[in-house]
DNA sequence: CTTGACTCCGTACATAGGTACGGAGCATAC
DNA sequence: GTATGCTCCGTACCTATGTACGGAGTCAAG
């Protein structure tokens, strides 16, 4: 028994329509389809969608994606630089987020501090224009 | 001269587009229109869209910031609740981020070991399945 | 009074990454 | 051979946060 649609899915533990998408999006390629009947999947696009969901569990977008699958045979540097690059996006926004949980622990002490419980200096430190 | 929408969103730096989202969204409240004429808007609305944007600067949606917005001399427990979770979802954000980080060190180290400059592993590693 | 700038309002579009639906055709089991 | 379920395809919809557009009305200056 071939690899229909659903199957592919199921193995994969993707949405039918995600694999539409892609297919729309040009992320994998279409298995042609026969005279007469539904498409059979290739071994090859179950390898594929791996690399898409590994390659979006380190950050890497859509557009990305294509981008280094596009790589394969290529100079390890173009790889590397695409790597590198999401790297440094990830460094900034870890040190954003940094500044986030900085700001938000300097409001909750101010609550813990504050006597007035049915007032918040949360609400007030929000107010004043910057 | 009083207020017309140019003028407050120039006063605050944002498109006037964007305050007439918010008034869609209830951040804001529309002032009653004239019953001919442009609406003026009062300081109270500066000072609202300050609080909304200075929110979205601590990370809150505009959801949240509806809420934060309905607790003005509401007891301090309710913002700091608020805050609270903001906190612990930033915070989990900066750990998977941190996750990712050292994944892609390890593969950009990988690169940097590699003898055959004419393929990247980081491309090989990305293909097996988990 | 005319011109140019502004406002009002509803609606459509943008991004990213999907998800859902409906009708028609096809495949498989019984 | 028919009932059930699957596939195909195009299209619309979803979240979040805006941005853009077009036509009609209005305000202010000259």
């Amino acid at each position: 028994m071939t690899r229909t649609i659903s199957r592919l899915a199921k193995e994969l533990g993707v949405n039918i329509e995600t694999i539409r998408f892609y297919e729309r999006k040009g992320l994998i390629q279409q298995p042609p389809k026969p005279t007469t009947g539904y498409r059979h999947y290739p071994n090859e696009t179950v390898n594929r969608i791996h690399f898409i969901k590994r390659s979006q569990e380190l950050g890497f977008t859509l557009d990305e994606i294509v981008h280094l699958l596009s790589l394969e045979d290529s100079p390890c540097s173009q790889a590397q630089a695409l790597a590198n690059n999401k790297l440094e996006k990830v460094q900034t926004k870890i040190l954003d987020l940094r500044r986030l949980e900085s700001a938000l622990k300097v409001l909750l002490s101010q609550c813990h501090e504050n006597d007035d419980k049915s007032h918040c200096p949360i609400i007030d430190s929000l107010q004043p224009p910057p």
